[in-house]
DNA sequence: CCGACTTGCGTACATCGTACCCGAAACCGT
DNA sequence: ACGGTTTCGGGTACGATGTACGCAAGTCGG
C-alpha cells in the first residue's frame, strides 16, 4: 500500500520533529547508528546485532525497525557515518598529490579507528552524503589537470581502492584473530608459523620464501609501507596526466 | 585430546586413500568444494549453506564436517579452488608489464565467472596452494628489475588490490541486485535513478554530477576501463623501478 | 473526550552453523 | 570366521540471527 518499498535509504527521510498525531519517537536513526558503530568498534561488526544494539539503548530489538528498514541499510548508515566524520578542507588546495595523499591518510585513520570499516567501504557504490563528500573532494582535487571526467573517476577509484585494501591488509591479521576469538601472537606462532615454515621449506614458492625469510616487517613501519604504496599509486595517476606534471 | 585443533586448513591433510580400519569415506573435500563453488556461482555465496551443499551431494549436512572443519574454512577452500584454476605459464616471460597484465586479466576472468570471488579474495591473507601459485608468478615477474623483495611485495599487492577492486566494482550492481532478489534495471530505474537525480539536482556535489551527466559508461567498455586503470597501476610500479624501464 | 495515528516492543518463526550421538560399515588380529 | 576397533553417515537438537505480526500505550486534532 505505502510507496516506500525499497528506496535507497538515503531517500527515506527520518520523520524527526513531526507535528501530526501519534506518539513521539523516542530514538533516532543517528543515535542508533552511533550505537551500532560503537559496538562494532569494540567487538566487531558481527557483535552489532539488532538485539544487542537495542539492548544498549535500553529497548527491544523490534523498535529499531521504526527507524531503519533492515540491518543491511543500517550498515550502510554506519559506513556513511564513519565517512562523514572525515576531516577535510572545504575545497582542494590545487596540489593534487597533497590533496589525494590527505584523503588517503584520512581513510587510513578511519580504518584504524573502525576496523570493520575498510572491509565494507569499497563494497557497494558510495552514495551517502558522507561518502559523497569525501569522493567529491578527491574528484575535485584532480580537476583542472587535463583529465576528462572518466579518467578522473578512474583515478579517484584507484586511490580509494588502494587505501581500503592497504588498510585492510594492515589490520587483517588483528581483526581476523579478534573475530575468531584467538590470541593473535599465539595463533601466529603455533598455527600460521608452522604452516608458513612448511611452505618455505618445501621450496615450491621461492619468491614467497624470500618474502618470509627477508622479513619485511622490520624494514618498514605500517605507516611508511602505506606511504610507499600510496606514492606508487600517485605516480600511476601522474603518468596518466597529459602534459605538465604537478609539484 | 587430538592435536588438530585450529590448524590453517592447509595443514590438515585429507585422509583420502586410507588403509586403516573403519568405513571408507564416500565424499571428498575437493568434491564438496566443487559443489559449493557451483552453488555459489549460480545463486550467490549465501545460498551455499551447509545443508544445501549436502543436499546437492545427496547426504546430510553433518556429513560435511567429516571433511571440512567449518564453513569459514570451506570458503577458504572455495577461494583457493578458484585461484587454482587460473591459467598461467610456468614462469614469467621477462616482460614484467605483460606478465602482470596477464595475471590481472586472469583474475578478472575468475571474478566474472565467480561473482562472489573478488569480494573475498582480498580479505584474508592468501596462503592456499592455488593462491600461492598465482602470487608467486606475480612476484617472480617483478624479480630482477632492481626492486628489493619488500618493494616487489608491495607492487604485487597493488596489482591484486586493483584487480579485485576493479572487478568488484564492475560486477557490483549486478551482484547486489541478485543478492537481494531485485531486477537490476528496474531497481536502477525506479530507486537508484531518482535518488541520483535528486543528488545531481541539488548541485551539492558538482564533480559527482559531472560524472553522472557526462555518462561514462558509453565511453568505455568494462574491458577498456579495466585496462586503463591497470595501465595506471603498472605505470606506478614502473615509476618505482630504480633505473632502466622495461618495454 | 474521542477517534486517528504513531511508537514501543513481546512473541514467534524460518534459517543458519554446528555439537552430540549412535548405528553402519570396513579393516585388523586372532 | 569373527569380535574389536575405528571411521563414516547423518538424525536430532540448540542457540543465535533477522524480522513479520499484532497490540498496548502514548499523542495529537477535533
Amino acid at each position: 500500500m505505502t510507496a516506500d518499498e525499497q528506496i535507497t535509504i538515503w531517500m527515506r527521510p527520518e520523520r524527526t520533529e513531526r507535528t501530526g498525531p501519534g506518539r513521539r519517537p523516542g530514538y533516532s536513526r543517528e543515535q542508533i547508528t552511533r550505537t551500532a558503530v560503537r559496538i562494532a568498534d569494540a567487538e566487531g561488526l558481527e557483535a552489532a546485532t539488532m538485539r544487542r544494539i537495542a539492548a544498549e539503548l535500553g529497548t527491544g530489538a523490534m523498535s529499531l525497525y521504526r527507524y531503519v528498514p533492515n540491518r543491511d541499510d543500517l550498515i550502510d548508515l554506519m559506513i556513511d557515518a564513519v565517512a562523514a566524520e572525515t576531516d577535510l578542507p572545504d575545497r582542494p588546495t590545487g596540489d593534487w598529490r597533497a590533496d589525494l595523499s590527505l584523503v588517503a591518510h584520512r581513510v587510513r585513520a578511519a580504518g584504524l579507528a573502525h576496523p570493520w570499516y575498510v572491509a565494507l567501504a569499497g563494497r557497494r557504490p558510495t552514495l551517502g552524503p558522507g561518502q559523497l563528500r569525501v569522493q567529491e573532494f578527491a574528484l575535485a582535487a584532480l580537476d583542472g589537470f587535463g583529465l576528462d571526467i572518466d579518467r578522473i573517476t578512474v583515478a579517484a577509484e584507484m586511490l580509494f581502492d588502494y587505501a581500503h585494501s592497504a588498510v585492510h591488509r594492515e589490520i587483517g591479521w588483528l581483526d581476523e584473530a579478534r573475530r575468531t576469538g584467538r590470541d593473535v601472537s599465539r595463533w601466529m606462532r603455533e598455527y600460521v608459523g608452522p604452516y608458513v615454515k612448511q611452505v618455505v621449506e618445501s621450496d615450491a614458492y621461492p619468491m614467497f620464501s624470500r618474502t618470509v625469510r627477508e622479513a619485511r616487517l622490520p624494514h618498514m613501519t605500517p605507516e611508511k609501507r602505506f606511504r610507499y604504496g600510496l606514492d606508487r599509486v600517485l605516480d600511476g595517476i601522474a603518468a596518466g596526466l597529459p602534459a605538465r606534471t604537478s609539484r
